[in-house]
DNA sequence: GTCTATATCATGATAGAC
DNA sequence: GTCTATCATGATATAGAC
């Protein structure tokens, strides 16, 4: 009876302190968040968190990496779908730009997958200072970014591959801070936006479809040059 | 002698410890640095840094401050400017972009003002939990935006006004994370960018302004609604 | 697997001599 | 204004009973 049992305790327990966890993360940041803090949300024992990741640094990757394998391979099962749609001819910018935001921000509107604790927190972390946070992004995200960039190249083959670069990295930044940065919003507005509801994929996705896709899209910078050869 | 003097001491102390603040918290964020570590950084004493400053709260806004009274203020500055020479007339969004965020970048360029360390800080600051930043970003920063706001309403008379807040947020989430994202720039390009300066306005500015014009000018998305009445 | 209890250390802040 | 010394607190992590 226990060997063939679920073991439901268990998956209970780490999943309390994965979902406290990832609250608290997006709340207070990495530093401001203490492991007691989460046991305490989890109402777990402060023990059972060390004993289940090991250490606070493991615990915030074991956060970050269970939801963004879910979006990454969304991300790239929707990019093959598409291209095999075409049929071999290059995507339209926006197809592309709408298969890895708009994956983004679908999963906001999906409460099962986290929901928008994860959207914030994921816009928070991309600026985190914390070097191991920098560096197990950036290898959580390298085979998504590089199959997303060879397809921009494919689609946009009259603007440089520089500038490619440097305007996904400009759409990053929109998004991220978009999501990030809600509470920042009334920095910039006065009235209330529908119900404060940022992450409402009805409202957020398409206003920032349009920009993204328009600041893709833009002419040229004077100072553009033509990307190394070879 | 005493009296008579310039209080070089002070304020050289003064003026080593928000130095060496803005690194570490650019470097480490807020709630990594420790005051022993700045005061470290600064060949100073632990407790000169609360004498001078009182709190570790005091002294991030300090940090901040500083430097955002001289930007925020060139950048009304421009502004005015802009719509005297215009005589009346709206200005053209590309000029009050420009005013806006070339006035930023451009303090990149400036060693003497604190330079790239101070606008990578800013760039995280703008996301920072930290519930005592956010509070006081917003008051720092809440007439130069409703100063551009409104300027962009008239430059866009033909845009919903809540179209525009949402852009307006955009970009700055696109320019924040272009200045201190500028580590993950290598999660999206292999080579390397021009000596990796990014933040030499020859390069940056130009580039971002496209993608930020081309953004603000996009077509409108079509749940676009009118701002409430009133 | 879960808990209590604790080891060990770093933090923000201050008191008080100089 | 600057220093030393220290307080009180809260941090991560673990040992060991159950």
């Amino acid at each position: 009876m226990s060997k063939t049992n679920f073991d439901q305790t268990q998956k209970d327990t780490r999943e309390r302190i994965l979902d406290a966890a990832e609250q608290m993360f997006m709340q207070n940041g990495y530093d401001g968040t203490s492991m007691r803090l989460v046991t305490g949300v989890a109402g777990v024992n402060l023990a059972a968190a060390n004993y289940h990741f090991g250490s606070k640094e493991a615990l915030m990757q074991e956060v970050l990496r269970r939801r963004l394998e879910v979006i990454n391979q969304e991300r790239l099962r929707l990019l093959d779908e598409a291209e095999a749609r075409a049929g071999g001819k290059p995507l339209k910018p926006s197809v592309i730009v709408e298969c890895f935001f708009g994956t983004l921000l679908r999963v906001a509107a999906d409460q099962k997958a986290g929901g928008e604790t994860f959207l914030k927190l994921l816009g928070r972390t991309i600026t985190d200072p914390s070097s191991f946070i920098r560096t197990f992004m950036a290898a959580e995200y390298a085979d998504v970014l590089e199959r997303y960039k060879q397809a921009l190249f494919l689609s946009l083959p009259n603007v440089p591959k520089e500038e490619i670069v440097w305007r996904f990295h400009f759409m990053l930044g929109a998004t991220s801070y978009a999501i990030a940065g809600t509470d920042t919003l009334h920095l910039v507005t006065d009235w209330q936006v529908n119900e404060g509801a940022v992450s409402q994929s009805e409202n957020l996705l398409p206003r920032l479809m349009s920009f993204l896709i328009g600041g893709l899209r833009a002419p040229l910078p004077d100072t553009s040059v033509a990307p190394p050869a070879k």
